[in-house]
DNA sequence: GGGGTTTATGTATCCGATTACGCAAGACAC
DNA sequence: GTGTCTTGCGTAATCGGATACATAAACCCC
């Protein structure tokens, strides 16, 4: 047996302050009626004893963990740690613990899925992709799910969404006050819906302007499928002067496979925006053009959300949607001649 | 009340199945004594009631949550992710749940350690700062502890570390080669622990060769930190061609900023190293020069240590050293005439 | 078929809290 | 001092499973 040390429960501190079990537990609850001196012998005892009520115990009775399960996904997009922390943060400040379920390139969030109920986390903020079925089984344990930067379009969720509309449009009058005309998309991977979505307003803000892409390439996201991804749009052989891609971690792997590898010059003789707004690129080797997730506010957001429907189950479902700002970096420029 | 619906419990499937409580909790206990007919009846009705045993009522009968707190710091070291995601796989791997914990820069820990004993987390990783006071809390609890890159000098613990003794001269013994005799050391926190291990390597390989530091200046591991630092450094007026960062992140703004906001050459003019080997160290804008830690075996390691000390409270304290690697990236050059 | 052993199941208790309920004591008005 | 209202505390039930123990069933060997 693990731990066979009996630890202090609320019997021992009852025993000690000479008071009944009941009346430990009611000092442990903020606003129960307990007189000022029942409260001092207790927390004395307490104290003596160095004694925490057990959070287990309490939510099984409760029916109340105080635990939200946060999945996320995709370990080498820098995008996911930044979401996790700041999330992690706010419900710590709430009072909720955050358990923590990976989901790796193309594995399955069912994997974790029982995990959630089983450990009766009170509510889960999926970052991950999640199926229907799969909702609806969160669903049928009662548990509100808040889907970060994700949602279905023909079945009530909650979920936080960032609307990059505005700042698309922005970003390609950007591009073609530069002079550019000839359009690459760096496409995340082709069962995103965040990757769909963001392609479709590039391909309606080039629209707006009577273009088109004149190619296009496939990656996952990550640093690494930009190099690939490049080489794939050179070999096509059409001359391109700005490269589109779905995230920032791939405009990084993109500018450095140009400049680094190909030795060419960005922007000088390829410009690359990106999407998200994650801190590294910022850094100075990328200083990417780029649309800015306001991940806070969408953070906020989400546990706010989440928070609401775990204490008012009944809340209807609701879509908050938060725009995304152009932000101009140096991956940008001139077009060639 | 949140949840008002009543869950599923072994009552409701024993009813079912006409079969006792026990029955059915031994059916869900890997290895218990329960004929095949019993397991059939029992399965077919908890699958009809979509049953699943409830973790949190299990834990409080085993003193067992099968909850492990991980506690990690300092968001924008992106050293930490990287951890932080492959603890939690390990974990995940052997049915062990991760609550996260995050300390932001200069926060103390002690603002979670209670949340971890009042969920009966059952073991504790921390790459966090603690101080042996609040380690003895922990135990104090029963609860077991990994360090991971850090230790007590005089109080035993479980910790996994990492030597960089043999790295650090190959990488001093590296640059040398390359003519570089004036270093400048960009520290990082000064408590920190294992700054002051890498930086008491740094000048001893340095020693070895009749040398020291030219000037140093200080950081928080942070990439933005290196900036101020860098300046710093130039502004001591002392010639340097070669600068020793505690960690990638500060290598790296170390390194933009010399390269794109100073506009020198790297390594042209000035050589960059750093220590961990985190993966944005190896994209093309830096492929950094390091002092790569085996993080998977590191983190292998402290999981592995951790899970056995739940099972076995009394195994003895353990500090496991594992050994780094002297990477070199093109962030090192002959130095300047 | 009988005695002994093994295996499977049910009964009852327990983990450590919360909380409905009831009663005793104190507060208050007259 | 009596009657009513409030407040504070204790008793006991409860949350959902695990498990010691007892007992019944199955098995084995001769």
């Amino acid at each position: 047996m693990s731990r066979p040390f009996s630890r202090v429960t609320s019997y021992d501190v009852a025993r000690l302050a000479g008071v009944s079990q009941s009346a430990v537990s009611r000092c442990f609850k903020p606003g129960a009626s307990v007189s000022r001196k029942m409260r001092e012998k207790v927390m004395k005892a307490a104290n003596e004893l160095n004694y925490t009520p057990n959070a287990i115990a309490r939510g099984l009775i409760t029916r109340r963990s105080n635990m939200v399960a946060v999945v996320v996904s995709s370990r080498m997009n820098f995008y996911y740690p930044e979401l996790l922390f700041q999330l992690t943060d706010k419900f710590s400040d709430r009072g909720v613990r955050v358990l923590l379920f990976n989901v790796n390139q193309e594995e399955d969030v069912g994997r974790h899925l029982s995990q959630i109920w089983q450990y009766q986390a009170d509510g889960v903020i999926s970052a991950a992709y999640l199926s229907i079925e799969q909702h609806r089984r969160l669903r049928g344990h009662n548990i509100p799910v808040v889907m970060f930067n994700r949602y279905f379009d023909d079945y009530a969720t909650n979920s936080v969404w960032c609307d990059a509309g505005t700042a698309t449009s922005e970003m390609i009058d950007h591009l073609i006050n530069f002079g550019h005309r000839r359009f690459a998309l760096l496409n995340g991977p082709e069962d995103s819906m965040v990757n769909r979505e963001r392609m479709r307003l590039v391909r309606q803000a080039l629209k707006r302007h009577d273009l088109e892409p004149v190619t296009q390439a496939w990656g996952n996201y990550r640093y690494e499928s930009a190099a690939v991804a490049v080489q794939e749009i050179r070999n096509a052989g059409k001359k391109v002067t700005a490269i589109i891609a779905a995230n920032d971690m791939m405009a990084m792997g993109a500018l450095d496979e140009i400049r680094n590898v190909m030795g060419l010059s960005v922007p000088g003789d390829v410009s690359v925006v990106g999407f998200d707004g994650i801190n590294a690129g910022r850094f100075a080797s990328y200083e990417l053009t780029t649309i800015r997730q306001p991940i806070r506010r969408m953070t906020e957001a989400a546990v706010a959300m989440l928070v609401d429907r775990m204490e008012e189950p009944d809340t209807t479902d609701e879509k908050r949607v938060l725009t995304g700002a152009f932000v101009q970096g140096t991956s940008t420029g001139q077009a060639p001649a």
